[in-house]
DNA sequence: ACCCCTGCTGTTTTT
DNA sequence: CAGCAGGGGT
């Protein structure tokens, strides 16, 4: 067995070292995931440990199936019993395991996401009679999620203030509530798991038992409440192999505490550490540039980070007008460089808040060009799909009050906000979850109850149509449930109400029922779990052929040959929220610094002049960061000297150049070309820069002619390279091109420029 | 019971 | 410039 050849010396220590409590640091770039994998099919082949004993936590499900994939290959063939998962996946199955073992849980929970957390706050607020102008949903929601990551309980809450006073007695209903729903929310799924661990010694020797070698990835981003979780399962017998990078920590926000690090030294004193410098990634320039801005940061603690990929192109630094400018920049650079052979798929575009995706997907659409967009207004947040997973939900969990509300008049059926409110006060008086009270109404003749007629006959109905699912839930596929739920509340009929826009939530309706239909013989359970804990990244396939738009936060874990990351501006990265603290500072360091180190052959930097947000738009001031790179790895001036120029040429470009819809974008400036241009064709843009390395086989598609109207109708079945057959959800001519959005079951939606996408209509 | 209008608010990152 | 809550009108 030759799992060792291919690695570098300290890949293979790593990946060859005997059992025990191994921390592996890893730079960017330096083979982390292989190290992972390697060390999960050495575990398996040469040191014949079962797959059963292993368990290897990652970040995303991406992460995961991408691993368990790569592990197949090593071992030609599928490991049996191996867990791999994210904690939360990880957590939520154990937790179903055990939900006997459960004090307030009983089986059929289901998982609450962040707009269901909001309901239950809100809930939570007006029965304790708290203003929530005074004190925000989302605050208290901040506040409740950061206890539980620090493994905080309602009781051991400590308020230092009035804020918290009232944050600790929010928590505290709010949880009980939760209990009452039957429900979790991510926080619980890996707390409720921890102090299951910690009331269950029986249980958690068990588990001990079981998983004898337990990986971890991105280590340096887990919390609290996470690392807790290792310990308890590594106990005093386990292998932990854990791999992670300080410097790449940016989840702060969300709990994440890299000095677990530190506390994994201390709590596992035997443990030997690896480190992994080399980069096999990036240029020489990039990782200099890199190593450069991260070691402004107090804590950080140097590597000797190094590659074998000397010189590069160097950092490329512009000033764009403003926002629409920057991207239009962004978009003629990738323009000129897919005309030298770069693939769409080598560009990555990122940007510190979803929000300033807009600006860049209208550059995108005004050349032509399709793009993959990560985030932003996720599917599973769309009403309609709410709606529907409502009602899944409310089936297979009818202690779910979050999801009644949401379906008790969608479609609306005439029971109304006085009805409702009536309705809850009679649940409550039988100490009934609404879901249960409603069955009572529709099943048992002899029930109390205080409703007249028409409100008595519409409750009544819609209990009776509740009942009846019920019935049907253990007896036919998701799918069939689904149908029967659309077509008995007329739910289609509720949505085409003759627009466009009604049109697209049907569609969107039957792209999630294409998802149930996928699964195969999935149970709801599982498929509610999997709606639950999808992240938007983990759709993310690198087939397409097309530049990705995401937050440097997605960005983790990705790679591409060429990245642009725009809004280097104060304010935005660093943005204006962590200006005031030197650790949130750290982290925004570290932010760029991942973006910056995501890069194999160059990166480009940009900031705009006068950035528009939410409202007007004022003067930018370059970000600080961009001061930490050294002139030598610079192409251009830095942004200090540039400084008085550009306000000198803001008079002139102030002028007739606000428009989107006028074809000015097209005709600004890219990079490496720096000086306005005359308008000119596109295609006449120089190359951007002579230096990067040799290009990639072209793949330019010829463009169809500009179409007046749509090609594409909404409900059309269309064919594509890539994604198969999708459904059109939209189809709309903009500027010079017909763009369409497409839902693809299993992949998702996705949006296409006619011309270059090469859909064919299927039937 | 439902619709529409207004005026207010709050805007980082996500499993 | 959203998205939403609350109020007033139908």
């Amino acid at each position: 067995m030759d799992l060792l050849d291919n690695l570098n010396p300290a890949q293979r220590a790593a990946v060859g070292a005997p059992p025990g409590a191994i921390l592996v640091v890893a730079g960017p770039g330096s083979g982390k995931t292989r190290v992972l994998t390697h060390r999960i099919a050495y575990l398996i082949s040469a040191m014949h440990v079962s797959p059963w004993h292993i368990m290897a936590v990652t970040f995303t499900n991406k992460a995961a199936r991408e691993m368990e994939h790569r592990i197949e290959q090593l071992l030609d063939g599928r490991p049996q019993g191996l867990l791999m998962g994210t904690f939360h996946a990880i957590c939520a199955r154990i937790l179903r395991r055990e939900v006997d073992n459960l004090t307030h849980y009983q089986r059929d929970f289901v998982i609450f996401d962040t707009a269901d957390q909001l309901q239950v706050v809100k809930h939570v607020l007006a029965e304790l009679n708290i203003d929530n102008k005074k004190f925000p949903p989302g605050k208290m929601l901040n506040g409740i999620s950061s206890a539980k990551n620090d493994l905080i309980s309602p009781a051991e809450y400590t308020a230092t203030n009035y804020v918290s006073e009232v944050t600790r007695r929010v928590y505290e209903r709010y949880q009980l509530t939760l209990q009452a729903n039957n429900a979790m929310d991510f926080d619980d799924l890996l707390m409720n798991t921890v102090l299951l661990f910690d009331e269950r010694p029986d249980v958690l020797a068990k588990y001990q038992e079981r998983y004898r070698h337990i990986l971890v990835d991105e280590f340096q981003d887990t919390n609290a409440t996470q690392y807790r979780l290792l310990r308890q399962l590594a106990g005093e017998q386990n292998s932990i192999f854990a791999v992670g990078d300080s410097d790449q920590s940016i989840y702060k926000w969300r709990g994440a505490d890299y000095r677990n690090i530190q506390n994994f030294y201390r709590d596992f004193p035997q443990s030997q550490t690896i480190l992994l410098e080399q980069n096999y990634r990036s240029t020489q320039v990039i990782l200099d540039a890199a190593i450069e801005v991260i070691r402004r940061n107090r804590d950080h603690i140097p590597k000797k980070l190094f590659t074998e990929r000397p010189g590069g192109s160097k950092i490329i630094i512009r000033e764009a007008y403003n926002e629409s400018d920057e991207a239009a920049t962004v978009v003629n650079t990738i323009e000129s460089l897919m005309l030298q052979g770069y693939n769409g798929n080598a560009f990555a575009v990122m940007y510190r808040t979803n929000a300033q995706s807009r600006a860049i997907e209208e550059a995108f659409v005004q050349a032509g060009i399709p793009y993959r967009l990560v985030g932003a207004t996720q599917f599973y947040q769309r009403r309609e799909i709410k709606d529907i997973i409502a009602y899944l939900r409310l089936v297979h969990n009818p202690l779910d009050a979050v999801s009644f509300n949401r379906v008790i008049n969608t479609p609306m059926r005439g029971i109304g906000q006085q009805t409702q409110t009536q309705f809850a006060a009679w649940a409550a008086a039988l100490e009934l979850q609404p879901g249960e009270a409603l069955v009572r109404l529709a099943t048992d003749p002899d029930v109390q109850h205080p409703f007249n007629g028409r409100a008595y006959s519409a409750l009544y109905a819609f209990g009776g149509l509740f009942a009846g699912w019920l019935a049907l839930r253990d007896r036919v596929s998701v799918g069939d449930l689904l149908d029967a739920i659309l077509e008995q509340t007329n739910y289609r009929a509720y949505l085409e109400d003759g627009t466009e826009e009604g049109e697209e939530r049907w569609a969107n309706v039957m792209e999630l029922r294409s998802v149930a239909e996928i699964g195969g013989d999935i149970a709801l359970s599982d498929f509610l779990e999997q709606v639950a804990l999808v992240a938007e990244t983990d759709n993310l396939d690198h087939e397409a052929q097309a530049p990705t738009l995401l937050t440097l936060h997605a960005a983790k874990g990705l790679e591409f040959p060429i990245v642009f990351i725009t809004g280097l501006e104060e304010g935005l990265l660093p943005h204006s929220r962590s200006m005031d603290s030197e650790d949130e500072l750290a982290e925004e360091r570290r932010l760029f610094y991942v973006g910056l180190t995501r890069a194999r052959d160059a990166v480009y930097l940009s900031h705009a002049f006068r950035r528009t947000s939410w409202g007007d738009s004022s003067v930018a001031v370059p970000s600080r960061f961009l001061a930490d790179i050294p002139e030598e790895f610079i192409d251009g001036q830095r942004p200090s000297a540039r400084r008085r120029e550009s306000i000198d040429r803001a008079s002139t470009w102030d002028t007739g150049r606000k428009s989107w819809n006028n074809n000015q974008a097209r005709q600004q400036t890219a990079w490496g070309d720096h000086e306005r241009r005359s308008p000119a064709r596109p295609e006449q843009a120089r190359p951007a820069e002579s230096r990067l390395p040799e290009p990639y086989s072209r793949t330019e598609e010829p463009r169809a002619d500009r179409p007046a109207n749509p090609n594409f109708k909404t409900g059309q079945k269309v064919r594509h390279g890539k994604f198969g057959e999708g459904t059109v959800i939209e189809s709309k001519i903009t500027g010079s091109d017909e763009e369409v959005t497409v839902a693809f079951p299993g992949i998702g939606i996705k949006r296409l420029a006619a011309s270059i996408a090469g859909l064919e209509a299927v039937g």
